[in-house]
DNA sequence: TTCGCTAAATTTGCATTCATAATTACTTTT
DNA sequence: AAAAGTAATTATGAATGCAAATTTAGCGAA
């Protein structure tokens, strides 16, 4: 029973100009021409105004009336707040699958521990990170809670464009796979209490303070809306 | 420090709308018509396409390609899902408050706190809930974190509709008394974790669902929205 | 009567056009 | 030359118009 999803030219558009926010093509702070968008995805300004409404329902961008769009500034404690919520859902989702998931599920997420606990042994970091991945989306998805997948992929996407340094620290990894372990023997157990917790705690090891300074450009204040 | 309020005619269908379906006046799954609402805000058809987009991204109307919008059905599942969400992040809202609360913030709750108590005392209900949506609200302000500000609102809007039965108990009352008493406790002493397990477990006694049976209409599929 | 097909009417999706606000460029003044 | 005020330009907000899809109504056959 897969979604039905609607492919209505806003959406595609909404969809496009999501895909340039994440890859930096459009700045941060920087204000979205309506003209240079539409021409650049020949599409008429109905459409791409309409995109831009749900972008900013979303937390993409912002609307400032009368004076445009801008692309949503992230400063570090954004993305620090953004991760503490996603953190909260992480492990509210970890305490519902515990309570709902069913057999076949759950030897599901088991498998793909044990391959990911190979590409670990092989040190192979894009597999990992894969399997990683697919384990984080199958727990949420095992939560059988739409809401809380829906805000958590919006959540996700708003923090995408966010890259910090891939550079995984052997220290670092081997304190992942330790949280992983912890994981499954918690949800095999269904104890939705402590899987809730490594979850919520595993997420913030993910978030690195000091790498992130780096990457974001100021955590000055947001914006000097008023006049 | 009051955020900019854009008054652009989309939003302030959107709104109207959003009321609209609050008060029932758009009843669940019924077909939204744009010509007619248009003709009943005096708008014409973009502002109002622009809104319903916006509701849609808000998760208060369901668009169908082709086929219009939708006020999307509650079912009790839905709700319970909602309520596990906001309970989740009432939760991370007092452990970030016990972090973050200041000495003047923490004092104002505490009158509110005790205000409340002497509505208690009165038995005064309606003066009750106001102090009690006031030191829920401190809380959240408290956090310090815009994003979960901005989820709770949105899921609050959600399930706003839902009014099941006010008839608060005695017991009821006492028990929900008894866990402010307890909040305001975690909070002075700044105990993040207990506050916030305290949070979790209050609101989830606030969704009585033998009631809530009643209100909802039926608790079937969705939609039958493939053909 | 019920089912299926066809055509009219309605509704939605998108483009275009008009009005208004904001920005830029230019002129004038000190 | 710098600042301020004004006109021209550009961008946004909203309404209208047109094409395509869907829904409704009407008709005929089983």
């Amino acid at each position: 029973m897969t979604k039905i999803l609607q492919r209505n030219l806003y959406r595609e558009v909404a969809d496009r100009v999501g895909d340039l926010i994440e890859h930096g093509e459009l700045a941060p702070g920087e204000r979205i021409s309506e003209k240079q968008l539409c021409e650049r995805f020949g599409v008429s300004r109905t459409p791409l105004r309409e995109a831009l409404k749900v972008l900013a329902a979303e937390g993409l961008i912002e609307l400032l009336p009368n004076r445009g769009a801008r692309v949503v500034k992230l400063t570090v404690k954004k993305i620090k707040d953004t991760y503490d919520l996603m953190a909260a859902l992480e492990g509210l989702s970890g305490e519902l699958a515990c309570q709902r998931i069913s057999d076949t599920e759950l030897s599901a997420i088991r498998a793909l521990h044990d391959r990911m606990m190979g590409y670990y042994q092989e040190r192979d970091l894009a597999a990992y990170f894969k399997a990683n991945r697919q384990i984080h989306e199958s727990i949420l998805a095992a939560s059988d809670n739409e809401v809380l997948q829906e805000m958590y992929s919006n959540l996700s996407q708003r923090v995408k464009r966010v890259r910090y340094s891939k550079k995984m620290t052997e220290k670092f990894w081997a304190h992942a796979v330790k949280d992983h372990e912890a994981m499954i023997t918690a949800l095999e157990q269904r104890d939705s209490h402590r899987l809730g917790q490594i979850l919520r705690d595993h997420l913030c090891n993910k978030l690195d303070l000091a790498t992130l300074e780096g990457v974001v450009a100021f955590d000055d204040e947001p914006e000097a809306a008023n006049s």
